[in-house]
DNA sequence: GGTTTAAAAGACAATTTGGTCCTTATTAAA
DNA sequence: TTTAATAAGGACCAAATTGTCTTTTAAACC
């Protein structure tokens, strides 16, 4: 569904998140907790950062820090700027063109799925996800 | 969302479809008909016949057909065939082992989605894709 | 200013996926 | 029984994704 990237993209977003407003975390940090690799998962927090999610700090007490409110960043956002538009509006058979006046057998069934797919990812705050770890109701490893 | 070889392996399932029972259909007309590249559907056929969908022949007159009717067939067995289970069951951040006790922090709202997924790839049979093909209202290439 | 710390950037390696080509096996038909 | 047609199988190649390592850049602190 996700690529990697994209899931160690969210679970280092979520973990943030967890964090005081304005606290900075740092990369090794992150890596450990959401048991990613390391700099791979620093590729992945670059390209947030360069699409305005994440906001980085070179040097002693540098780190990543959300650049909102966690109640103003969704899954979208992230899964946006990750893995690009293709899972919001890409057909299910891989047509390039593929639309309601045009479209593969699979259109419309695929397309309430795609929908409800984006619905979730629009509606959920990284907020709510990172209360819930709080809550310890969820967990970002096994 | 799916694999190329699910996107060809489902194109040329419909195409077959479309065919009187029993019909043979070569590999080269379903690639040609569904604008797939012919040595790497001749794998994905391979793998669907190897699963029990399809049957295969070789020699003149030789070719594909179902293994059955194709009301009896529907999308959830040629992904399963394909692309397996990660689809039905994975966990939306890559935990090997996320559920309903111990979820990751989207596990309930993904598994909506992912269930959504489930039961339209289910529910939706070659029988009527192949009906829309033939009605015209639907295409496989663009 | 020099030193240390941490992210950015770029080169590179490994793996997976997508794709081709060539040979072999099987079967229908001449 | 030979020939031609067609799928199966295996080797191989290409591209994308995943992942590592090394160097550079920026910032804090002495």
């Amino acid at each position: 569904m996700f690529s990697k990237a994209c899931e160690y993209g969210i679970k280092a977003m979520i973990y943030i998140a967890q964090q005081e407003v304005g606290q900075r975390v740092g990369l090794k940090q992150i890596a450990q907790v959401t048991e990613s690799p390391e700099a791979f998962t620093a590729k992945t927090l670059q390209i947030l950062a360069r699409n305005g999610v994440l906001v980085s700090f070179k040097g002693p007490t540098g780190g990543f820090s959300l650049s909102k409110d966690s109640s103003k960043i969704n899954l979208a956002q992230i899964v946006k700027a990750i893995d690009g538009e293709e899972i919001f509006t890409g057909c299910g058979l891989g047509l390039e063109k593929c639309d309601a006046s045009r479209p593969c057998p699979v259109h419309f069934k695929f397309a309430s799925v795609r929908d409800g797919l984006s619905l979730m990812l629009h509606s959920t705050s990284l907020k709510e996800l990172a209360d819930g770890l709080d809550a310890g109701t969820v967990f970002l490893t096994q």
